[in-house]
DNA sequence: ATGCTCCTGCGAA
DNA sequence: CTAACGTTCGCAGGAGCAT
């Protein structure tokens, strides 16, 4: 039962390359929302040493002597290229699970095993083609397995051209190859479990795949466990494809500069529900409750900190912009306190339910609610066409002095025709 | 004992 | 010029509480 796992290279970089061929052959590395930390590099950026989630001003002086070109993110171009990616995927496989912005498992139950690596040449070649994106294609018998199939694919480890099939090599062999791979590149090992490993002589994936099972599972917890019976070929971890809507949706921003006021604390706060609101109607969902959170900054430990949360319930779910705004404002007046710098706010919209199933209760009223989803639909279907945020509420403000700093970004060229460079 | 909800920690991309 | 460190999601497991 082989899966694949198509994950795209240094993705964000590869998109603003599709769109501006002078960043081919180049170090380019894009940044965080703020511009605040590096979150993809070309491999010219990695061969230079800077680190995954390095921010961008302890890195400023390198990358001058080098010429780096760095750019804000631009998740609209990222998300609209990685829609055409996935697009693209799901033709080679009846069932896929988009597990993130830039990669995908296929489901390859019933292909021809010999012939898997010719597939896998075959789908890095199709997104190629139709998308210019370059990927890297890591096929095995497990999820976890696939990721470090993928892996090594990307590192040249095994296989060769961007593929790699651990179906095609030897028990040796692969063991040999996972003696050289440490533990904390498995998909599930991150930096606490890595060091907690490492005291306990576990160094590589091939200590971890032969491990005790018992003891990972009593000394850390049963995923772990899982992920190692996963090592060793047993799947555990199921191919998800139904595409069941999220459980919470989270819209957070650091702002640009620090506010002091509730009422530039409150626009943000309107700006984050609005968009939160929008992503919830989406999802065909309705919200039972709205956490608001507020938090000044963590990295400046000289001045006061502070930082809370407030979970508001509402009287019955709701997918109302209107009313999820109100609620989120209700409770960032309770927490509010003067005479601190905040640098964040963020929304959390709680007990997500599909719309169809909720309860209705004596206190409905049908007229409110067929204006309230008409009213909406104007809303969501004008943004559609118009651009986000065309239509907002008046309590997301005009000036936003707070929004994020974004001096790098590139023009959105496959949804705003505006930003089109036209020649001559 | 059992089953909840709430909260925190961890991991991933 | 200065100051400057992301966002969003799921899962597990413990605490606290009620039954």
């Amino acid at each position: 039962m082989p899966i694949a796992l198509v994950d795209c290279n240094n993705f964000y970089v590869s998109c603003e390359r599709v769109f501006n061929p002078k960043l081919e052959g180049v170090p380019v590395v894009v940044l965080s929302n703020n511009d605040g930390v590096a979150v993809a590099r070309s491999n010219e950026v990695k061969a230079l040493g800077i680190k995954m989630g390095e921010p961008w001003f302890k890195m400023e002086k390198i990358a001058k002597q080098h010429s780096i070109i760095a750019l804000s993110s631009n998740y609209t171009l990222y998300g609209d290229l990685s829609a055409r990616v996935m697009s693209v995927l799901s033709t080679f496989s009846p069932k896929q699970e988009i597990y993130s912005i830039d990669e995908c498992f296929l489901d390859l139950s019933g292909f021809d095993p010999q012939s898997l690596m010719a597939y896998g040449q075959t789908i890095r070649q199709a997104v190629k083609r139709n998308v210019g994106i370059p990927v890297c294609v890591g096929i095995a018998d497990t999820k976890t397995l696939a990721k470090l199939a993928n892996h090594c694919a990307k590192k040249g480890f095994a296989g060769r051209d961007g593929v790699c099939d651990f179906g095609r090599g030897t028990e040796a062999q692969l063991s040999k190859l996972f003696s050289r791979i440490p533990a904390g590149d498995v998909w599930g090992v991150g930096r606490k479990i890595t060091e907690k490993l490492l005291t306990m002589g576990i160094k590589t994936v091939e200590d971890l795949r032969t491990a005790n099972p018992e003891r990972i599972r009593s000394q850390f917890s049963i995923v772990l466990g899982r992920t190692v019976q996963e090592l060793n070929g047993t799947p555990c971890i199921e191919l998800d494809d139904d595409g069941t809507p999220r459980q919470q949706i989270m819209v957070s921003r650091s702002f640009g500069t620090t506010v002091t006021g509730l009422a530039d604390l409150s626009e943000s706060v309107a700006s984050f529900a609005t968009r939160a609101a929008e992503k919830l109607r989406s999802d065909g969902s309705v919200a039972a409750s709205v956490c608001v959170y507020v938090r000044t900054n963590p990295f400046k430990e000289d001045e006061p900190q502070y930082q809370h949360s407030l979970i508001v319930p509402l009287s019955q779910p709701t997918d109302d912009t209107t009313r999820l705004v109100s609620a989120a404002l209700v409770g960032l007046k309770a927490i509010y306190r003067s005479g601190y710098q905040y640098k964040k706010t963020g929304v959390m919209l709680m007990g997500l339910q599909a719309k169809g199933t909720i309860q209705t209760t004596l206190f409905d009223d049908p007229v409110d609610q067929a204006r309230s989803d008409s009213l909406m639909n104007v809303m969501d279907a004008i943004n559609r066409k118009m651009g986000q945020g065309s239509l907002t509420v008046a309590a997301s403000g005009i000036n936003q002095r707070w929004a994020m700093r974004r001096e790098r970004k590139s023009p959105n060229y496959t949804t705003e025709w505006d930003e089109l460079p036209m020649a001559g």
